[in-house]
DNA sequence: CGCGCTGTTGATACGTATCAAGGCTCGTGG
DNA sequence: CCACGAGCCTTGATACGTATCAACAGCGCG
């Protein structure tokens, strides 16, 4: 492990609280590896044998079924993911691989879970992680139920535009394809999402997105403080 | 309070490792009320004052947006609902309704907060609830992205037959309509599968369910561990 | 250079919602 | 006690949202 990254890890809303000690000894059992991209990291149904935390790079969380296969979350620096299996010591529910070269910190299950024992500052961390997470989860499963795609798509393209507040352009964080999995619809329809959205100030070129008019795509897409937030 | 009542409450997960010092001050804060049917008890958007536990009837979780209206949860004793935003000192993400005369355990969130500071043993509970729940939340939102409505509904079925292991009948807790809205399916929809299913040995005569070929259901279901169980 | 992948567009089919009508049950008030 | 009305459920006709299949353009990479 570089010796800068210690503090990014530390500094994170999981660990930030813990004790000296208790942290120490959690990075001393951790392993940081490289791995290239569309490299499989976890199997949906193997026992959660690690805690991931992604240093560097991207993983994209997904599941598998009947022939079907649809993203559950992106995972970008610096933040974890299946803290629940973990907690839990269950199965994961779901499959994960990078999106390109990354650098990922995996803890040992046992020395979360024991250190989660000893340690009352982690598990409050874990507490307000866990229920930050299950929040964004309820959100996304009322955007799945209630909107329909293109909705979705006009909130996701609403929400990327705030996180760059900058002028009137952004980039798409991954392709369309993967973008099409996250909203859960098809790349087909994803592409003819974008062509109607054209009418309330979207504008594409590649991977690039222009809003011209945010107030329009915002009156289109029915922001819902409790769902995009 | 009904003395009765205490053990129940003691016993969940929830409040069963914490010490009798916390769980006495909890309780000493806390209402217990009864509810005639379909009264709101919460309010999506409104912060999350109390906790609350439903000792007897049963609560309705749900959302509404743009016209629409879904069902995310129904909770029956002993269990509580909003742990989350209790936690994060949020607003609901949900409302919260009783579908039947009820008695409900309401524990303000301040309470609930300090004790989860000075009580590890609670915050460690907590964290395994929030855990648990957020899996729920997963395999819940992999049914509906990776399912058509009809396969929901037979593992719903499914669980529900298996649940009520008697014979080969059971019968539905609560009406078609609210069925159909937890599965994110018009009433119209639901009626009409249940009229597929009877080609894989499923009658239905009112609330009464009857699965007279389980496996043939079970093989139609495409039954997945990682989002039934 | 050409292969493969992403993305687009069109034609079509399927899943699901909407609208409408009618049967049924059940609780209420005459 | 019956009659009525309200709500639930079902069924049919129709429209809409979305997926699938196919073809092709553009691009990057070996």
């Amino acid at each position: 492990m570089r010796p800068n990254d210690l503090p990014d890890i530390r500094d994170l809303p999981l660990f930030r609280s813990m004790d000296e000690a208790s942290f120490a000894e959690l990075m001393n059992a951790a392993y940081l590896q490289k791995f290239p991209r569309q490299v499989d990291l976890i199997f949906e149904g193997e026992p959660a044998d690690f805690l991931y935390v992604v240093i560097e790079g991207c993983v994209e969380l997904f599941s598998r079924h009947a022939g079907r296969e649809t993203t559950l979350g992106m995972v970008v620096p610096v933040s974890s993911f299946i803290l629940a299996a973990v907690i839990r010591d269950a199965a994961y529910l779901m499959s994960g691989r990078t999106t390109e070269a990354s650098r990922i910190l995996m803890i040992p299950s046992e020395n979360i879970r024991a250190i989660f024992e000893k340690d009352g500052a982690f598990a409050r961390a874990i507490v307000r992680e866990l229920a930050l997470d299950f929040r964004v989860m309820i959100k996304e499963y009322k955007n799945l139920k209630l909107r329909p795609g293109i909705e979705r798509l006009a909130n996701r393209l609403l929400r990327l535009h705030d996180q760059t507040a900058a002028a009137g352009s952004f980039m798409l964080p991954y392709d369309k394809k993967t973008l099409a999995s996250i909203l859960g619809m098809t790349p087909e329809n994803l592409s003819r999402g974008f062509a109607t959205l054209k009418a309330y100030g979207v504008d594409v070129s590649g991977n690039m997105i222009t809003i011209t008019d945010v107030d329009d795509l915002r009156a289109f897409a029915k922001v819902n403080p409790f769902i995009d937030q």
